[in-house]
DNA sequence: CGGACAATTTGCGCTGGCGCAAACTCGGGA
DNA sequence: TCCCGAGTTTGCGCCAGCGCAAATTGTCCG
């Protein structure tokens, strides 16, 4: 449960820096933002779940969010990690009328929630808008995509050394020590984002590390030496 | 290569009946099919290319099609069919500049193709067409990520066995003998719906075959017992 | 500070499905 | 009609990665 606050004063600046906003004049952005709602999430809390109506959709403005597809013999899949300025919750826009997976805080969020009634009129109104999100759309397929090419042609070393690189060019965090995913992330969420079990994640990561390419702690990866895992990820075994 | 022709005048009842074209009045049917260019492409060739600048956007009149992911080392995936009736290579609406896979006739088809750029005014001009549009894009991001999930926890013949039952249901012809996939669809291609290799299709296909569930032939499959073909797919081995 | 639980590691045995190879068969073109 | 090549079938051996199980290590909370 989102302990939902309607903030007095939602301040443009939250979004003037978005991909999602750039085109629109200060005016514009304050608003579209006059007709959002803004809410905070703690951590594992749910933005929405699966199957159920879609009323809205939404911006994460601070936070990460795990998507996740629960089968109905309750196995989980990670669909995608969302971060910070982007949007999410689209189902509106592809004229649908439930969410098909859920949005999981992982860690606390903050989000901005708009109805969906109000998806027409903005797109109509402010055409780079829906463009934008359209395009993101189009980029989500296409990564979906190449998920569903790795896993009919990659062994899951490569997979797992894959989805590491993903995570962290998008949202990893320099530090003294390497690129570090800077939210929790265990060895069975990276299980579930790439089709294997927890074991074998274990086992790559402990490898990995002897080999000095990561380091990794609970709930924590940094990426020492991104090139030789850049190698394993490419390694051409079944040609 | 396409035996290009630009037929002499299109007529509307080629459209009309598709949903895509629903909501329109026949003016402007006629309107949108006045800006459209339609060619015939022989079985096995190429309406575009993955990688290739994005040009048009296409609608199949009549025939199947495959759209095909080919990775850097040249194994391929079959991403989709296209059935007669649907919106195909949207790069454009997504805000793409290439096509991300290629299409293939599967059968001698007919296509009408429209130029990106008239996207906008078409979108803007008939906004009933850019909804459906984004809705069959909703539909196929949620089909593909219901591939990763299927992947991710399901064995081969339960994959296999769900490829055969959609394809069945979407472009199953009926027949004497059972529903007939209507275009010639190989060991290979099912192989590359499924992410595994043809001898473990061609292996499966046998003993469904002795179980009297479905009857094939050289490209060509045609399922008699779909019931029973449900519980194979569904059949929850690791629970 | 101690307990309890969640996350991780690691060993072991097994097997689903792949790679390789060879034989076979259908269908279409000369 | 015969031949050729693409598509298919099937046997065999192997191994990547899973399932199971148990030990270990952090971390948070009282």
């Amino acid at each position: 449960m989102p302990w939902g606050i309607r903030l007095a004063a939602l301040d443009r600046s939250l979004i003037s820096r978005l991909p999602l906003f750039q085109g629109l004049t200060p005016d514009e952005q304050s608003e579209i933002l006059r007709s959002a709602r803004s809410s905070r999430y703690p951590k594992d809390s749910a933005i929405f779940e699966q199957e159920t109506e879609a009323h809205s959709f939404f911006v994460l403005v601070a936070g990460h969010i795990r998507v996740v597809r629960t089968t109905p013999d309750g196995q989980q899949v990670i669909a995608r990690y969302i971060s910070e300025g982007e949007i999410f919750g689209v189902a509106a826009a592809l004229g649908r009328t439930t969410y098909p997976a859920s949005a999981i805080a992982a860690v606390d969020c903050v989000v901005l929630a708009w109805a969906n009634a109000l998806w027409p009129e903005l797109t109509r109104r402010f055409p780079a808008f829906g463009a934008t999100t359209y395009k993101t759309v189009g980029t989500r397929l296409q990564e979906t995509q190449t998920r569903v090419v790795e896993m009919s042609t990659e062994q899951v070393e490569q997979r797992v050394a894959h989805a590491l690189l993903r995570l962290a060019n998008q949202t990893g965090r320099k530090t003294a020590s390497g690129i570090e995913i800077d939210f929790p992330i265990s060895r069975q969420d990276i299980a579930e984002m790439t089709g294997t079990t927890l074991h074998t994640v274990s086992r790559l990561l402990s490898k990995w590390e002897d080999n000095g390419i990561i380091v990794s702690g609970r709930q924590k990866v940094t990426v020492k030496d991104a090139h030789r895992l850049v190698v394993l990820a490419e390694n051409r075994d079944k040609g």
